[in-house]
DNA sequence: GTCAATCTTGACACTTGTGTCAAGAATAAC
DNA sequence: GTTATTCTTGACACAAGTGTCAAGATTGAC
């Protein structure tokens, strides 16, 4: 049980960012993803270095992985089609697990006092891409709200948190999904 | 130095409330208290029992103030004047402070998982009550979106709550007003 | 087959935080 | 003034978590 690495790498940042999402960055432990993944809390440290390390990779996965999903979802029918699609996966995103997880950037923003720059950069980061991609969906929309497209981007994205948050306030997932109903009421109608 | 209490209890809440809101539940001590109220740490176990204990009631203050602050900014003028004048006291309310304290509701609903039913509890509770003054004073003002005012009232309080996640992701009290402005301007153009 | 490089493992040192408690000190009531 | 009550104080026990390290095991390159 030595000499060569005993797991494997993508699985690992897996798993870590299961746990990651389920306990958030300050709560969960080494010990947590090391048991998750099978792996002595050692050989962690022995690749990794430590738990910041092992979370920044986990969540840039999870950004790509999100970023792409929302953007996919934006991709397709009218400015009212494209939010309904784009609110549907972001509300399926934080609801989703048992118990819902909620969302890993919101939980992460939070903590954002204890963190590293590093971390409170790639938040940041998130958000802002998660702009463009909306911004830049909305522009190409027929039937978008009379509203310039980085100033509904920014409300749009901002939304989006506000119902994170209202998730982890114990709103169920039928609740966001009629706030978010309307939200997209408001803004597109004539 | 002992016998009678050596400490103010309004003040030592107040100060208590202070800690909890720039460093939030779980990451403020019971040392940063004592030593933030000039008070020996046994003689807060002595007088309240646990951190707990001293957090609800600094939570209920917090709790009065905030909905008192926006209720009055909710009591005069149109829906758009007074959505204006809500959203202005909300932001400057999470953006006070050198660094800003951010929103002590939000940093504690996003703690939710570690925290006590208690907890859970007053969250939900702030953002319910919040709701109800925010759909009160929308049904009774000249100028509301012709939008349900319960179903608006969700959808105006999570927007807060988002506004709240975005200060801690880095925007500026000057970009939470600009999206708020936006914001209301989509609810109540005609 | 040898051997250097690399991984695993368990123990260890350290830090930080919680909550408890006994002893001492001051107060307030009588 | 005496005395029971209450508060303060510092020490203590305990629990988690981080990060380090030496020793041992295994592998892969040669």
């Amino acid at each position: 049980m030595a000499g060569a690495r005993q797991f494997d790498e993508q699985e690992l940042i897996a798993t870590a960012l299961d746990v990651f999402w389920r306990k958030g960055l300050h709560d969960a432990t080494m010990q947590d993803i090391a048991t998750a993944a099978g792996v002595q809390r050692g050989s962690l440290y022995n690749a990794y270095g430590d738990k910041e390390a092992i979370f920044l990779r986990a969540f840039d996965r999870y950004a790509e992985q999100f970023l792409d999903t929302a953007g996919k979802a934006l991709a397709q029918g009218d400015a009212r089609g494209r939010l309904g699609n784009f609110f549907d996966v972001i509300i399926v995103n934080m609801t989703g697990g048992s118990p819902p997880r909620g969302c890993l950037t919101t939980r992460t923003a939070l903590d954002t006092a204890a963190s590293s720059a590093a971390v409170r950069e790639r938040v940041h980061g998130v958000l802002t891409r998660l702009e463009r991609i909306v911004g830049e969906a909305m522009s190409s929309a027929a039937g978008a709200p009379a509203i310039e497209a980085n100033r509904l981007a920014r409300v749009v994205v901002t939304f989006t948190r506000g119902l994170a948050v209202m998730e982890r306030a114990g709103f169920s997932r039928k609740q966001l999904k009629d706030a978010a109903a309307t939200f997209i009421d408001a803004l597109t109608r004539r």
